[in-house]
RNA sequence: CGCGGAGUAGAGCAGUGGUAGCUCGUCAGGCUCAUAACCUGAAGGUCAGUGGUUCGAUCCCGCUCUCCGCAACCA
């Protein structure tokens, strides 16, 4: 099968939040690498992508936040899409799942799904929030477990003891949305019967798609072994598009029917702003010689391969993915990004902190993509690949060429003359660059093609080495003009090899050396610059990236993992009951703090010189790495027992014990009285 | 025993039934045109553990351990 087009679709990001690195590596970037290099090789092709904006979760964040759930997704959709565009993703078009467009096409959608009988009809008993009045989803349902009996397990599973729940099961069963106690109610659903559609999935991605990742084909295949079941499409919920079905009223598409098909009415909509360059939307979504290529992460993999399109061929009139790239997980410094934690590096953020360095971000996140296993981000790989390979090797090389050039010919390409043998080594190792960057993008492995971009700039940094024109200046400047007009060509490469990876970058280069025009096909060749061209003003392609920027980004994620210890707080479980007898035996007083220093050579204990209205005892507390400046607590009124047996710490006698809180954090905090008391009264 | 993916030098990652590779880091040397950049060389690994198939296993198979995903948010 040849194809004349290839339409290029990107997981919708939820618009329930910014986006990450994590959605960058796994989904965008690699998809813009690809769309990038197909329309630099002229290929007709369009890329789409959008906001997913219906849902629970954002129904849950408007009511936290008391605005309306379009409030939210207008916030989100206008961040990420704002955030996408200054990153260089090049879309052609960002729409969303709240447009006109989609609605129709949704509803629509599901209506001719529903003519031809494709649904089958369910009414079952769920939960439901009188409250909220709203049905409850499993997780919005918490209670206790009636295997561990622990407080706050999930409606589909407990933490605690980790079993598999359904919400029925939960003893007390709670709203986890206004904490009221939900209700059984039937509510009616369509389901779409994947049973029916097992068959040809199973010939469709087992026979003729065996070259789709491992881990794609491999979680198909388990799905499809395990035998698929009908799966709900509608929800009880206010917010999303509402099923087209008399007597329907309060329900809506389920989010992972209607976010797909997004897709569908984003084309459509580009395609009537611009007919002329992208034709009608029917060619791209129902044409046989269209290649539809689907870009998730791995937790996409089911609806997209199963799901998806098992809707597009109950439709009828559609065509079905040809491949679904998915990536693994990208990690943040050892720990998964979570958005509810706020572990991440956000896009907009990033833009903000590194600001022009879109590139760094993108060869990062290429150089590291994980696209066989789950990878890790760190702030220190991605200032060591900056400043050691983008700075070091590609910008290096690049400013060496330039800066020999300026020194020597006046900054115009030297002629190129009688080639030796080792020019014509060094041509023959760059010669297949085209092939191979191809072989790989055609393949989906963004990491090899990049890093065999990455050799242009490091076959240039050795020929320069060897070849060491700066020496030869002083007796054959004809030999340095053809040895600096290779070097010039390497950079011409190299500049388009990086374009559709680093794409602000090949710009600022191709200025730099003047290329005007420049075509894919030139790539390998040795003759892209004609002699004497001026060339463009030399500047650094790269900059450094200091310590001091990379601590600040580092010290950001550990004041969230501070911050998130400080969340997760929950006061200790009640000590066994004790009596007001054995309260009495304590004798607690109040004194004055009238002394304080650090014991030496101990890191934990202050030594107190307190008042207590009885000529004054000492007291050691080991509070010092919660108050390092232990002399400011001089003056203050503490709470101490007065009648415990002296115990000697440290070579020195301590005369009692000093009460503080230990707060959420751990610090421990020094009690006092709420106003002056005599010194040596009793607390009780 | 739920199902998939993964576990390989200090770090991050490739890879293959026959001598284990890349980038960075480290160490040594060279060069000095270049953003103290570049080039060359070296050290560094019981390829998670364990049992099996095989002339031979890091790769194939069995079991064990660990991490990630499939279940609310979430690429």
């Amino acid at each position: 099968m040849t194809f004349k087009r290839t339409l290029v679709t990107t997981a919708l990001p939820y618009a329930n939040g910014p986006v990450h690195i994590g959605h960058l590596a796994g989904v965008y970037v690699p998809a813009d690498i690809y769309v990038r290099y197909l329309r630099l090789k002229g290929e007709d092709v369009m890329f789409v992508g959008g906001s997913d904006e219906h849902g629970v979760p954002i129904t849950i964040r408007a009511r936290r936040e008391g605005v309306t759930p379009q409030d939210v997704v207008d916030r989100y959709h206008k961040l990420i899409k704002d955030s996408f565009a200054e990153f260089g993703i090049s879309f052609d078009v960002y729409s969303r799942t709240t447009s006109k467009t989609h609605a129709k096409m949704a509803s629509d959608f599901f209506r001719t799904l529903y003519d031809k009988g494709e649904f089958i009809e369910k009414t079952s008993e769920q939960y439901y929030d009188p409250e909220a009045k709203t049905f409850l989803a499993d997780r919005y349902i918490v209670g206790e477990c009636p295997h561990c009996h622990s407080q706050g397990a999930y409606g589909d599973q407990c933490e605690k003891c980790g079993t598999s729940l359904s919400p029925t099961e939960l003893i007390n069963p709670q709203s986890a949305i206004s904490g009221s106690k939900p209700i059984m109610k039937p509510t009616t659903h369509w389901y779409l019967p994947l049973d029916k559609h097992e068959g040809w999935l199973r010939e469709w991605i087992l026979e003729q798609h065996k070259e789709w990742r491992s881990n794609v084909y491999g979680q198909c295949k388990s799905w499809l072994d395990l035998g698929l079941q009908p799966r709900a499409v509608s929800r009880d919920l206010d917010w999303g598009i509402p099923v087209p079905v008399e007597g329907a009223e309060g329900k809506v598409l389920y989010v992972w029917f209607d976010a797909p098909i997004g897709y569908i009415s984003n084309t459509k909509e580009l395609c009537e702003q611009q007919p002329e360059r992208f034709g009608q939307w029917q060619t791209w979504w129902k044409d046989q010689s269209t290649r539809l290529i689907h870009f998730i992460g791995k937790d996409n993999i089911v609806f997209h391969c199963i799901v998806f399109p098992a809707m597009l061929k109950a439709e009828g009139s559609y065509i079905l993915p040809d491949n679904v790239p998915s990536n693994e997980f990208l990690n943040l410094e050892g720990d998964k990004i979570s958005t509810s934690r706020n572990w991440a590096v956000w896009l907009h953020e990033y833009l903000r902190d590194f600001p022009d360095k879109q590139d760094v971000l993108r060869y990062v996140l290429t150089a590291n993509a994980p696209e066989t296993k789950d990878n890790d981000f760190t702030w220190r790989d991605f200032q060591a690949r900056n400043n050691n390979e983008l700075v070091a090797i590609y910008g290096n090389f690049v400013n060496r060429a330039l800066v020999l050039t300026k020194k020597y010919f006046e900054g115009k390409v030297p002629a190129c003359g009688q080639l030796t043998d080792y020019d014509r080594q060094t041509m023959a190792e760059f010669a297949d660059v085209k092939t191979k960057v191809e072989q790989y993008l055609n393949n989906f492995r963004f990491r090899d093609a990049q890093k065999e971009a990455m050799n242009l700039a490091r076959i240039g940094n050795k020929y320069l080495a060897d070849t060491e024109p700066w020496k030869l200046a002083k007796t054959d400047m004809a030999r340095v003009a053809t040895i600096l007009n290779l070097s010039l060509q390497i950079a011409a490469n190299t500049a388009i090899a990086f374009e559709p990876f680093l794409p602000f970058s090949s710009k600022k280069l191709r200025a730099m050396l003047n290329m005007d025009s420049f075509s894919w096909n030139d790539l390998g060749r040795i003759d892209i610059l004609p002699a004497n061209r001026e060339l463009g003003e030399v500047q650094l392609l790269f900059e450094k990236i200091d310590d001091a920027e990379i601590d600040k980004q580092m010290q950001r994620l550990a004041d969230i993992k501070e911050q998130n210890k400080l969340n997760a707080y929950k006061p200790a479980e009640i000590k066994a009951p004790t009596t007001i007898d054995d309260f009495d035996k304590m004798d607690i007083r109040v004194g004055r703090v009238l002394e304080c220093q650090k014991v030496p050579k101990a890191d934990k204990l202050l030594q107190f010189k307190i008042d207590d209205g009885m000529g004054g005892r000492t007291i050691l507390s080991g509070i010092a790495q919660s108050y390092p400046e232990p002399e400011k607590l001089v003056g203050m009124q503490v709470l101490f027992i007065a009648n415990f047996p002296p115990r000697t710490l440290r070579g020195i006698e301590s005369q009692g014990m000093i009460f503080s809180a230990v707060d959420a954090d751990g610090k421990l905090v020094l009690v006092q009285p709420s106003r002056e008391v005599r010194n040596g009264v009793q607390v009780g």
